[in-house]
RNA sequence: GGAGACGUCGCAUAGUCCGGUCGAGUGCGCCUCACUGCUAAUGAGGUAAGGAGUCAAAUCCUUCGGAGGUUCAAAUCCUCUCGUCUCCGCCA
């Protein structure tokens, strides 16, 4: 939620950012004329309730005739502050609904335009030359199943397309990505968890994610519930309602299912299991002041570049332009492994900075010498376990189908040096 | 799933039966000041959030788990709901 104190006083900051993301700038005065109208509503409702509450205090200590003519009094002014409370609440809710349709301000430093618009920041590791090595580049499909890893069809058989059955070496190397993923974390300060994977609807529309990406959520109708499509939500609304106090940043690193209806994507990537309903993933967290978050963010940035660095993939990085970020984001930097199948630079991570957006809506805040003030809040992914098994199946492939295990992962899978041909 | 108890300002609690004097008392914690060589102890004062308003104040409004209702008036009465605890049932 954008700062209503800030968006009156320099409108124009808020158009140019909605105009920076392709979205509607005419909200902007929308949201402006509804907060006055809100504004002259407060001002009747309080003054008819004053002197409601004044005169409630004198019927009480009345008696007879005089308690009587008080009472008629009373009862009239009750039913105009039930009016003016009615049009109150009209004016909340329809200035509420305007708000919430603006999405963050964009950092300054973001580069503005559309998807493609996105700048390189940087390109780390070698890509191997597959030719020169006398090696037949085979896609992550076809060695999951070489190496008994993956098992697509029966994903489908059982749940439909776009799901799958990690098996034998492939799942026992989910479980070593997240050994390491959960070991560097806390080695960088985040307090590890488990959080669930279902929320309340107020966890979901807190985090943004009933807006714009509202199609893509799993919802059970039954209890109302939501599947989360990434741990960023239960961990962000775990401090919903809450000040906070003691040391920033807070982070915490979470493992969790994520759950997709990718809804907008039919006919891509069906290939294998880059795009999936159902992933698990270990992702990063951080409540930090507002002064800090920058900083942060190039942090969590780094965190997602040592654990791509220690499985030895290929990456570069990106600056994400305006019309492509999340409405919760500021800025958004993505990391994009190397896939030799596709030749190609593909994302396999992303971190957020969602500035104080999520936790005004969250109302979470931090406590300060003289009151409290709204935290920022950002989010990285440190592994999206099957794109990253994509990553390395195929990045680390021999010729004959074998996969090398890099050296980081090597101690979570019994110390084996390759993943060997079923 | 069944039976019962409970949910109040950081924590613990009073107030709810019998509606107005309750935005709400007390203890602890915390902050400021006084006193003491320092600390402790003691004393005095202060100590929720959100909103309207203002240069800043003053002041006013909202919130007693949440949502509705009754009433001139609700922490207090009614309904629903969420959560916690105890016991029973079922179950990984």
């Amino acid at each position: 939620m954008i700062d209503l104190a800030t968006l009156r006083l320099d409108p124009g900051a808020v158009k140019r950012s909605q105009a920076a993301r392709g979205e509607s700038e005419a909200l902007v005065d929308d949201v402006l004329a509804a907060d006055i109208a809100r504004r002259s509503a407060v001002g009747e409702f309080e003054a008819l309730r004053t002197k409601q509450k004044a005169l409630g205090s004198q019927v009480a200590k009345a008696q007879g005739g005089e308690k009587q003519a008080l009472l008629t009094e009373s009862k009239s002014l009750s039913d105009q502050v039930k009016a003016a409370e009615g049009a109150l609440r009209e004016m909340d809710a329809a200035l509420d609904s305007l708000v919430l349709g603006l999405s963050n301000l964009v950092d300054a430093e973001a580069p503005v335009g559309t998807e493609d618009d996105f700048v390189v920041l940087k390109e780390v590791g070698s890509k191997r030359d597959f030719p020169a090595e006398g090696i037949t580049v085979r896609d992550h499909v076809e060695l999951g199943e070489l190496l008994g890893a993956i098992d697509i069809e029966r994903g489908a058989k059982v749940s439909g397309s776009r799901f799958y059955y990690l098996t034998g070496q492939g799942a026992m190397l989910e479980f070593a990505l997240i050994q390491l993923a959960m070991t560097l974390a806390q080695k960088n300060g985040f307090i590890p968890m488990i959080p669930p994977a279902l929320v309340k609807p107020a966890a979901m529309e807190g985090t943004g994610f009933l807006g714009q990406a509202a199609e893509n959520v799993y919802r059970l109708e039954a209890d109302d519930l939501y599947l989360v499509g990434t741990s960023e939500v239960p961990l962000a609304a775990y401090h919903m309602d809450e000040i906070l106090d003691g040391d920033f940043p807070l982070r915490y690193v979470a493992y969790s299912p994520c759950f997709r209806r990718e809804a907008g994507s039919h006919g891509k990537d069906t290939r294998g299991i880059f795009r999936v309903h159902w992933f698990d993933k270990v992702e990063m967290f951080s409540f930090c002041p507002v002064d800090e978050a920058q900083a942060e963010h190039q942090r969590l940035l780094s965190f997602e570049e040592e654990f791509l660095q220690a499985i030895e993939i290929p990456y570069r990085v990106i600056d994400v332009a305006t019309g492509d970020l999340g409405s919760s984001a500021a800025r958004k930097f993505d990391c994009e492994a190397w896939i030799p199948s596709q030749e190609r630079y593909r994302e396999v991570t992303s971190t957020s900075n969602c500035t104080t957006f999520q936790s005004r809506r969250l109302k979470i805040r931090k406590r300060t010498t003289d009151g409290v003030e709204p935290i920022a809040t950002l989010n990285g992914t440190l592994c999206a376990v099957t794109r990253i098994i994509v990553a390395i199946l195929e990045n680390h492939q021999e010729a004959d189908g074998s996969v090398r295990i890099p050296k980081a992962l090597q101690p979570y899978l019994g110390g084996a040096s390759h993943f060997k041909l079923k």
